[in-house]
DNA sequence: GCCAACGTTGGC
DNA sequence: GCCAACGTTGGC
């Protein structure tokens, strides 16, 4: 089982929309890397939620990988604002995968508190100019986190 | 709102 | 293949 860590901005997706729903599809990730990572996810994965671009950035929970990667619907979607017109019918360039809800924190592990973990400090969340919206998290990494949660 | 850092595009 | 220009991310 591999653990992971995703981005998502709280004003369009936040923890608290995937508590209600229960189970949701990950979608709108545009970067070639953070796609590869998708792609190497497996069904029963764990993945820390991270609300970033907001008055608080940092985790804020847990959920589960319920399904591996398939075409992220939006990429075709003219009224979508993933839409990407030049991604190919045949071979679409973007995935996404489905996620369950797993749990929310008591309290937000904010990306201060993060930077300031030595036993982080390898995680390209925290490192400077990184910008990657799905990254992997090593198992010592996916502890230390817990443990401080 | 600002701006540093990054990824992508496209001309050459 | 290089690299300047551009658009985006995301913390502050």
């Amino acid at each position: 089982m591999a653990t992971w860590l995703l981005k998502s901005e709280p004003s369009v997706f936040s923890i608290d929309d995937l508590q209600q729903r229960g189970t949701a599809l990950w979608d709108g990730v545009r970067n070639y890397q953070a796609r590869n990572f998708l792609r190497a996810m497996q069904a029963g994965d764990e993945a820390l939620f991270y609300h970033s671009s907001c008055a608080e950035p940092g985790i804020v929970g847990r959920m589960t990988i319920v399904r591996t990667a398939y075409p992220d619907p939006t990429q075709f979607n003219p009224e979508s604002p993933y839409f990407d017109p030049k991604s190919p019918a045949g071979t679409p360039r973007w995935d996404s995968v489905d996620v369950c809800f797993a749990g929310k924190f008591s309290r937000v592990l904010t990306l201060a508190e993060l930077k300031a973990v030595p036993a982080l400090a390898g995680l390209a969340l925290v490192q400077k100019g990184s910008r990657l919206s799905v990254m992997p998290v090593s198992a010592a990494e996916w502890k230390t986190i817990l443990e401080i949660a």
